[in-house]
RNA sequence: GUCGCCGUAGUUCAAUGGAUAGAACAAGGGACUCCUAAGCCCUAGACGCAAGUUCGAUUCUUGCCGGUGGCACCA
């Protein structure tokens, strides 16, 4: 990885005076006139030492200059603006890069080699159809879960089932199903199960029924339609309820004096390990709270030997982190725990925002949303995974559908997805002519094309930057970017003509077409041939 | 009230303790008789407000304004 060794090149030259600090970065250059990449490590340095930030960089420059090693790597290593180092990599550094890259597409990364992962994703009440609020969370955990894999990783992907006869949304389904309330009217028109379903059950069996063909009808379209693989479907009645592992924890909290009763309820003392307030584990009238499943859950997560445990929680799931943490501290788990907050999608109306809400009936589902965008290209499931990936957990969304409508015709994947269809009806051409002897050296003597190149290149670095900063949405802005680059080398590179085709350039555009597909594949969208 | 998140171009989104804050769509203009024009090139356009920390703040801190979410013996 060049980042990594620029680091550790630095680190040589600064010797003892290297700022071992976050704010440190060795990246890709933010602009080509910036060269490949570049390091803040100068500035850094400079101001624990109190010299001048351009010293520092010199120094940097002028040891690495003397290094024989580094000079076959960079053809250029600069100071520039207030003190950066750029660098930029020698042609035979970038085509040794492109050498290794068919082994990194095919066979991953290994940054992650022997790490064990479980990421919990989705995981939603199982009273009614997905919508575009769990979008969010659904594309992001899948996301990550393939980059962890394609990082080496062995990778659990999760989804836990809230389908408790003692949760109160389970009753509730009942009772609408019987006709003693409306709350779920919508989910209860949308399947109509009636004729299976005993209505003189007690209404926690009928609405435990109903969930399961709610749960039923959300995992065939998660996997067939939104194409997301989930290991494990993990069911709350069945592993934990059922089971006698909340049991177990509560006697175990009880014995180590980690409860006690308050108003005919049994409480946690999570307080004591950071949380607001201390939470009931068992309701007055004897049931067990949601948050004593939760606890028992992630329990038997981490007793499955993790190293890390990743959810991916929607916003109003936000008051529950510290809760969560607190038991982690009280328990001693192992490993790390990771909680992701995705922010909401709210609507927007006639210019006009509002909450979703089913009581309402103002939500868009999932399903709707992509059979709109179906209906103009085909796309559709590539077109919202795009939509969604592009943006960072942290963004507010503001989604109108009508402009949802309009603009999926102009979705960047479709670039995206062109420049590899482009690509491919190339390698096409270039079967009914002969290579002449060009190298990849030679192509890039070309500047788009040496542009190309190391875009390529970046591959590599985009993914392992990922699995430690966990902003998937990189991928994107990596994927739209290649093939921009690529769209400039087409315009200035003449890659198959009359008789002959460039060979060397041809090479490039193999590598960045698997580049693309790979970018793609990773983001779970497809990479047509044709369009 | 309180805790959290967000406020960047007309719009939807990026980025960053430092180099001229990037894209896309929309707007305006242009090139090309050739490998897919869903393409390429150019122009115009933005850090909510105010203080503080810093050599340097859009980024960190505080306050304010605006938006949004949590604050149940619901999940």
């Amino acid at each position: 990885m060049v980042s990594r060794f620029i680091k550790e090149s630095v680190k040589k030259a600064l010797g003892e005076l290297f700022p071992e600090l976050n704010t440190v970065n060795f990246a890709v250059s933010p602009e080509r006139r910036f060269g490949d990449y570049t390091t803040n490590a100068g500035m850094v340095a400079a101001t624990s030492l109190g010299k001048p930030p351009k010293e520092t960089a010199q120094n940097i420059v002028d040891y690495l200059s003397k290094d024989e090693n580094t000079a076959r790597f960079f053809s250029k290593i600069e100071v520039a603006g207030p003190g950066f180092v750029n660098f930029t990599l020698s042609d035979e550094c970038v085509a040794k890069k492109l050498e290794e890259l068919p082994a990194i597409l095919s066979g991953g990364l290994d940054n992650l080699t022997g790490e064990k992962i479980n990421v919990e994703f989705i995981s939603a009440n199982p009273t009614g159809a997905l919508h575009i609020g769990h979008g969010r969370g659904a594309f992001y955990g899948d996301v990550l879960s393939n980059i962890f894999s394609f990082a080496g990783a062995a990778v659990t992907r999760e989804y836990y089932i809230n389908d408790s006869r003692e949760s109160k949304q389970i009753k509730e389904l009942g009772k609408t199903a019987k006709g003693e309330g409306n709350f779920y009217e919508n989910t209860i028109d949308n399947i109509r199960t009636y004729t299976e379903i005993n209505l003189s059950d007690a209404i926690e069996d009928i609405g435990f029924k109903i969930a399961w063909q709610v749960q039923s009808i959300n995992k065939g379209f998660i996997e067939k339609d939104l194409n997301i693989k989930i290991d494990n479907w993990y069911s709350e009645d069945k592993k934990l309820r059922s089971s006698l592992l909340n049991d177990r924890n509560l006697a175990a909290f009880k014995m180590k004096e980690l409860t006690y009763e308050k108003d005919g309820a049994v409480w946690l003392k999570t307080s004591v390990y950071g949380d607001d307030e201390d939470r009931v584990v068992v309701r007055s009238d004897g049931s067990k709270s949601y948050f004593l499943s939760d606890i028992s859950y992630h329990a038997d997560k981490f007793s499955r030997g993790y190293d890390r445990v990743i959810d991916i929680w929607g916003a109003d799931h936000h008051g529950h982190v510290k809760r969560i943490e607190a038991v982690k501290k009280m328990l001693g788990w192992k490993g790390e725990l990771k909680i992701f907050i995705t922010q909401l999608v709210s609507l927007k109306e006639n210019g006009a925002s509002s909450k979703m809400s089913k009581r309402v009936g103002n939500v868009i589902f999932l399903v709707n949303l992509i059979n709109e965008i179906n209906a103009i290209n085909k796309f559709g499931v590539d077109a919202v995974r795009w939509f969604f990936s592009e943006k960072s957990l942290g963004t507010h969304m503001e989604f109108d559908m009508a402009l949802a409508r309009e603009r999926s015709a102009k979705n960047p994947v479709f670039y995206v997805q062109y420049a590899h269809a482009r690509i491919n009806s190339i390698l096409e051409k270039a079967k009914n002519v002969s290579a002449d002897e060009s190298k990849i050296a030679d192509a890039m003597k070309d500047k788009e094309a040496r542009a190309l190149a190391v875009k390529i290149t970046e591959f590599p670095e985009v993914i392992s930057g990922i699995t430690e900063d966990y902003q998937v949405h990189k991928l994107t802005t990596y994927a739209y970017e290649l093939a921009s680059t690529f769209a400039r080398f087409y315009e200035e590179v003449r890659v198959v003509g009359e008789k002959d085709y460039n060979s060397g350039a041809l090479e490039l555009a193999t590598l960045a077409k698997e580049t693309i597909a790979k970018s793609l594949n990773l983001l779970g969208i497809s990479a047509p041939n044709k369009m």
